[in-house]
DNA sequence: CGTACGATTGATCCTGATCAAAGTAAGTGG
DNA sequence: CCACTTACTTTGATCAGGATCAATCGTACG
């Protein structure tokens, strides 16, 4: 129940090359920004005054609690958007996971286009909402799920969005998982030896993850 | 982890008096029914052909997994807007947790109504974030609290919600109230009674709450 | 080569789940 | 009006899954 002082080491903020960019799916202008393995986008309480979208690279937006526990809702990839808020201010902490390329666009530039423009006002809304849907999945995961389907679903979930010819390329360290899937570290290592054991997975390095038999995750799950 | 076939008993469908009505925040306009309590609002998978707001009464939106485990995402009091899909069908279910008045209005209406009015489209990304905002406060929830802190939480929410002068009239059961928490009914109640005894509340009747100490619950939160 | 960080494994503990029973309140029908 | 039903809540006893504490093992890196 007690945390110590863990995720206070490496805290590089690099707000270095910086060039204009639209690009993904609702081109946006917006700078570019690049930022080292776990190097911090935005804090909580922070003044919201971009959205972000990841060009390239791996982000987790967290929480922490006053007594250190540390609650990631959701890992953004390449395309994704973060970072929306409707106050003044962030609401949540967003680092990098690996490098990465951030787009950063200005508040006002977002409001202002959506006032203008009712395609991309639409679209503003249905990455709210679809992001909403994905925070209900996860709250389903969280609130329901026992140690064993939690890492499956997780698993699933990674594949969908990231596998290559059914091999996981993990870009977050195990402690990151147990904080998304709100268990300890110890219980994913152990649970991730369990799936090997059954034959439903194989883990050649603790970052690479070889899927086996999708259908025994997705019945654990 | 097994669940039995609770939660089949009493659905009413009650699409009884319907009237025009612009009521609420976004004055929008609707039919307003009458569900009964437990009455079933829509369920997972069914077409998307409203959006919905509470008139009166309270709501809650729920998924169920495959095994009968219910994990109850949130509920909806009265101005509180809820079924918002991006896609063709609901996500989640909804049903009355009391007798309620629900304002419905059709999809196509809310769209069109975007389309023409920036400020009506601003509300509607609006409520959408402020909708992400309270399933990322419950993840955190769900993800890393204690049972303490969960129903603490919960209190503290209900009490800011819709408390009269430190007293809370809880409109849902206990089962709903686990089922929100990640929790079974067994543990909330006891947790309840250790509130009690600890003096942070006094419970007169199951659905009623006295908060004799709010920083009690604050600090254990 | 040695250091350091992350991951795995092992042993034990504890919180909350499960199983079981009794208590309480609100209707319902005689 | 009261006996009876039914649903909900509380309490008790026991169990188990995952947390915690602790040690070891890899692997990358200076």
């Amino acid at each position: 129940m007690t945390a110590p002082a863990r995720f206070t080491a490496p805290y590089s903020r690099i707000p270095a090359a910086v060039a204009a960019a639209p690009h993904g799916i609702a081109a946006l202008p917006g700078a570019v920004t690049k930022y080292g393995r776990n190097a911090e986008i935005f804090g909580e309480g922070d003044e919201a005054e971009f959205v972000y979208r990841v060009r390239s690279g791996t982000v987790r937006v967290y929480r922490i609690l006053s007594d250190g526990r540390r609650m990631i809702g959701s890992f953004h990839f390449a395309g994704d958007t973060f970072g929306v808020e409707t106050g003044d201010e962030h609401s949540t902490s967003a680092e990098a996971v690996t490098d990465c390329e951030i787009i950063a666009t200005p508040r006002m530039a977002v409001s202002r286009r959506a006032e203008a423009d009712h395609a991309f006002s639409h679209e503003l809304w249905q990455s709210a909402v679809a992001e909403l849907a994905g925070a209900r999945k996860h709250m389903l995961v969280l609130g329901c799920q026992s140690a064993l389907e939690r890492v499956s679903s997780f698993l699933l979930e990674m594949a969908q969005r990231s596998s290559v010819g059914g091999v996981i390329s993990l870009p977050m360290s195990r402690q990151d998982i147990a904080d998304y899937l709100g268990l300890t570290i110890e219980t994913v290592s152990r649970t991730f030896t369990q799936l090997t054991e059954r034959g439903a997975i194989e883990v050649p390095s603790s970052r690479t993850i070889v899927l086996r038999s999708q259908a025994f995750l997705r019945q654990a799950a």
